[in-house]
DNA sequence: TATTGTTATACTCTATAACTATA
DNA sequence: TATAGTTATAGAGTATAACAATA
């Protein structure tokens, strides 16, 4: 039996149509100057006071190392800021700086058309079908709240 | 209006579900010591006598640099060997070497395997349309034939 | 001149681990 | 001793562009 086909995996699929999506809006939002973690970040610093690095990177997925990174970015971009946490010494959390909060509206703007473009070439009832299954799956595999690569 | 959740997005879920797969899946085949894209480029070889880098940049959606680098990797494993195209001065081609050829097998078998039991959560008429919707976007759409990141 | 492929530079993210400061 | 966060190193990928050889 000769080995299978690179086309035979729904993983394969999955990560066509997955570059494809994400590839777009990261030119998009690149127009914004900011990557599409940076993006992720923004928009969950939003709706709360502020965000330890360490729950960042669970909630993501990443590594410490790489939030610290991502911090400094925004940092450099004047988007967020670095704020100790007074109850405990070795804590900090990121906080929203009004630069950063003004620009949250216009990348949910290019996410918003950014999706709504890509998946206009199913029927709703497809859109309805693919998010019902792969909700399934992030809950039944029990796959971490939010991801950027 | 406030800017709309990062859950708001297919793209979104997409990406969380692919990340997953695509992750899981790197970390078996490391342990046959090559990475996702290279299982690619190996399947690729597999089925033919030999392929130019250029063409398996445009397949794969990756850049010539990039391609280049993967080859060096592929022929320091010793997996592959360059061949001038005797047709073509300026071109090459890519073709595989025995042990490249008997590694496919194996990372054909990974592949099979991590894709059944990740998408075992779906039922079986859920991952039909699971790959139908799919496949419909990449025609649709005219994406690339085959993406690694 | 255009094309094939390599090489170089810079950037994002990954992974691991060393390190500092605090609990 | 464990935890929070930063920093360092190495690797895989991206993008752009310079470059050599050939068409």
């Amino acid at each position: 039996m000769p080995p299978s086909d690179l086309h035979a995996h729904l993983g394969y699929w999955l990560r066509t149509v997955s570059n494809a999506v994400s590839h777009r809006f990261a030119r998009r939002v690149e127009a914004e100057g900011v990557t599409v973690a940076e993006w992720v970040v923004l928009r969950m610093l939003y709706d709360v006071e502020g965000i330890a690095p360490s729950v960042l990177a669970a909630r993501m997925g990443m590594t410490k190392g790489a939030i610290s990174k991502l911090a400094d970015r925004l940092l450099a971009k004047a988007l967020v800021v670095r704020r100790p946490n007074p109850d405990d010494g070795r804590a900090h959390e990121l906080v929203l700086e009004p630069a950063g909060r003004a620009l949250v509206p216009r990348l949910a703007e290019l996410a918003d058309r950014n999706d709504a473009a890509f998946f206009a070439v199913l029927a709703q009832d497809e859109r309805r079908q693919l998010k019902r299954i792969l909700k399934k799956i992030v809950a039944e595999r029990e796959l971490s709240d939010v991801t950027t690569e």
